[in-house]
DNA sequence: GGCAAAATAGAACGATCGTTCTTTTTTAAC
DNA sequence: GTTAAAAAAGAACGATCGTTCTATTTTGCC
């Protein structure tokens, strides 16, 4: 359910060989996860579009065509690509921001380790929000498998955020979505401002922000320190 | 100091010939024009990358030679566009909302134009959205233009916010850069939900968004109705 | 209307692209 | 160790790319 493809057929049984048993990763998905590898990395540098058969042919020392055969099509590469770094999100963000209490502290991991993320990837580059631009006007597979995933991180945020003002730590009637779109918001313009015009502090002003969004649709002011005794006292109850 | 290329030889020339005189537009600069309006709407919906002389050909119905001739590289022509793209920007967005009252009155109208704008662009896609993730990896001059032109533009929307700051109509701590940077946010929110994911709705939540932020960094609170006749008496005056 | 200059067309280049086909090498079960 | 299957290499394809060079057409001033 939460995996956008099936056909991941290894990725329980991608174990090394333990003691015992016999050889259990047969050399063609071992190789076919290391040009996986190869080709998230040249993705998320030079986008999905950008990605070419030579060129990673070349980081990986193979044939042009020994590359090909694994994937059948340049579609089906992007589209593996695609799969690899929705799992990667899910391992290194959605998962541990699970195990955080239900509710404001939840939505404040996802956050924090989305953030995290995204700082790592102002140097790498980011395939959801780069592929977002190219395939924005480019129907198929690709633009599907995209948008698959993207829209299953976001229902994810919009959920702990629903979950947050059930458990009345936001005010009741929040607008699920509306705050987790000025949350993505905040998190697009750090990438927008920090990889592309090199801004400085741009991570920052991210905090900054949802900071502000926690305390509009927050139910109490008690977290960030308040300016003013006066706008403390009538944010304390209610 | 606005436009953020000098080399604009005929952007006060350009009119037609009247009453009286003579051809003043030269032909080539003529077609020239139509080839980077042509440009302009192609660029717009598979991105500057997208960009190939023989596509623009085929839509301007010349040779690719005889596009080419114009600009003498594939980089001039895409710093072309981008050209176009600011001057475009800069008559429907900026110089509109210039003409309303310096302060609060001005950064909403910065705001709202900006939206209409982006508004049209969720169909044909934008320049400078697409531009900065294709080039925030790829140095060079086309790269520069770009930059150039969004930092006039960031640059534009922080100096109204700081005069409304001046002005009493925002909290005198307020960040000018803090509170353009959420805006900007908003937008991009707003490009990538309607125009990637197709989510309806997308403008008015970038609109209740702006509308939170102004709550957020206003001096007074009169401006959007407020939720509790609590909340409004406290905010009423400082 | 003639004539130089500007504008456009046409053909070809080397490079790279994704893909196909054939051949060689490697793997892995017996 | 043999052997069939899987994996990888190699060569070539048609297409498109940006660009160059040369010819042809069109423009615009006298």
């Amino acid at each position: 359910m939460i995996s956008p493809q099936p056909p991941v057929p290894s990725a329980l049984s991608r174990r090394r060989p333990g003691a015992g048993g016999a050889h259990v990763v047969p050399k063609g998905q071992q190789t076919k996860q290391a040009i996986v590898d190869a080709a998230l990395a040249l993705a998320a540098e030079i986008g999905l579009e950008g990605l070419s058969i030579g060129a990673l042919a070349e980081v990986t020392k193979m044939s042009k065509s020994g590359v090909f055969a694994h994937f059948g099509s340049r579609e089906e590469l992007q589209i593996s690509v695609i799969r690899a770094h929705f799992e990667s999100f899910y391992t290194h963000v959605f998962e541990p921001s699970m195990q955080a209490d239900r509710g404001l502290p939840r939505v404040r991991a996802l956050f924090a380790n989305w953030m995290k993320r995204v700082d790592a990837e102002i140097q790498s580059g980011c395939i959801f929000i780069s592929g977002a631009v190219e395939f924005d006007d480019r129907p198929g597979l690709v633009r599907d498998a995209l948008a698959n995933s993207v829209n299953i991180w976001l229902a994810a945020v919009d959920r702990a955020v629903e979950q947050a003002r059930e458990l009345g730590h936001l005010k009741p009637d929040t607008e699920a979505h509306q705050m987790a779109f000025e949350i993505h918001g905040l998190i697009l313009a750090l990438h927008f401002e920090a990889r592309f015009l090199g801004s400085p502090g741009a991570a920052d002003r991210a905090n900054i922000g949802f900071e502000n969004i926690i305390k509009r649709y927050g139910k109490t002011a008690a977290r960030a320190l308040p300016r003013t005794p006066a706008s403390n006292r009538n944010l304390k109850e209610k």
